[in-house]
DNA sequence: AAAGGCGAGTGACTCTGGTCACATGCGCCG
DNA sequence: CGGCGCATGTGACCAGAGTCACTCGCCTTT
């Protein structure tokens, strides 16, 4: 597949870029394919291209000095990757891995980060997702402060459902919903506890597997006092 | 206590400020004192002020829906707090405790954004800050990954010696150490546990108490040691 | 069809870290 | 100087989560 400025318009975030510099980004920029558990990017280095995600599915992740791993945030097509290094030219803080496979594409940092220093609002636009990305992250360490293990693994499953779904409260969906495992390294939990958790949660109707891909939350009513602990299980 | 340019100066992120945008500061800018335990920003509010600490000593916390106290990061004389706002005009992320007593400038949000937006060097620091910011949060994130207790602690004693004391790895000293129950509330720990480990490194002579305000660390590479788990307790 | 990988489900056992309930020590302030 | 508040120190107890060692079912690959 071929860099083209229509592909680069595809992501938000350089659609607010003239096209003139848009033009100047297409001629540098590459895609490339990943296969699962690939890494795109690597923890600790200097990456010299940020990751634009056309397809697939990416995930944040990072390692404790004791080889653990630790979940971080999922990432969507549409969405970037990598972009701190664009305020600062800093390291990448965490690894980049592929849960499904995946159409990347390569801007490098330093062109972009010129058509940045141009372009006001893409620097407003950066910086509203790196404050967004400061809540997600304060939001996501505070459920590991929960000593209750269910609620926690409630709390989860409620930031993963949309928010328009949120809104009337009747039955909601978790479209590719992660593995057991997957959420047990987002919340510092053993994937076993995860499935004993899920276990009692289908028991008692609150979430109900609908395949591989989907994930039925029938009350989201009582998924919500769950997570809040207004009720236990 | 009245505001003066040269008060706003002792800031380095106001000093990237033209001299006209300062004194435009100024004007608009309030000085408070606040007690220990006092509540200097609050989480989910749109707060409309930004805060400079000028002296004592501040903490950003969280709480999970159960009541309990998640800590995030301290912050030094000098430093600020509720940027993020000044990006996405967004809601405070996190609650700001005062940890000892404390001087605070407040800056009006929108003043500042004004004042930022014709400044493209603040722009700049802000988003290193931002990124500076991420980085911690994904760090401390990791440290709650790790299965041994005593490792945890050590990290998070490493994390909070200078940069410049880690670099010929002899004896080094915190200033102002948290104390056990803050240290427990930033680890997920209880404070029992805190001090139980804090035991057996005085037993190991890898940290000395010295007085309330002082901690020796007389053998850093034992610290490390401990804290990358190549040794254990 | 066989084989292999992976996600999920389950039981038994272990043991760690939270909780509770104290004691101690220190500094501050009226 | 006495008393209070706060940080720290310590032991006993035990619930709850991790670990291990499986099985089962569903895919993709060979």
């Amino acid at each position: 597949m071929v860099v083209t400025p229509e592909l680069l318009s595809f992501f938000p975030l350089l659609k607010l870029l003239p096209a003139s510099s848009l033009l100047a980004l297409v001629q540098a920029s590459t895609v490339e394919k990943f296969a699962r558990r690939a890494v795109v990017l690597n923890a600790g280095q200097h990456e010299h291209n940020v990751c634009f995600l056309f397809e697939g599915r990416l995930q944040g992740v990072d390692f404790t000095v004791d080889g653990r791993e630790v979940g971080l945030f999922f990432v969507e097509p549409g969405d970037v990757c990598g972009e701190i290094a664009l305020f600062d030219r800093g390291v990448q803080p965490e690894y980049i891995i592929v849960l499904s496979p995946a159409v990347v594409v390569w801007v490098p940092l330093e062109n972009l980060r010129a058509a940045m220093l141009e372009c006001p609002p893409l620097v407003s636009n950066l910086g509203m997702r790196l404050a967004q990305r400061i809540r997600q992250l304060t939001l996501q360490r505070s459920l590991l402060g929960m000593p209750n293990i269910a609620q926690r693994v409630c709390c989860q499953l409620w930031l993963l459902v949309e928010e328009h779904e949120k809104a009337h409260m009747k039955e909601g969906v978790i479209k590719n919903p992660p593995t057991h495992m997957e959420i047990a390294i987002m919340l510092n939990l053993s994937r076993e506890t995860v499935t004993r958790v899920f276990q009692t949660l289908q028991q008692q109707d609150v979430v109900r597997r609908d395949g591989a891909s989907r994930l039925q939350l029938p009350s989201l009513s009582l998924l919500k006092a769950y997570a809040d602990g207004s009720r236990e299980l």
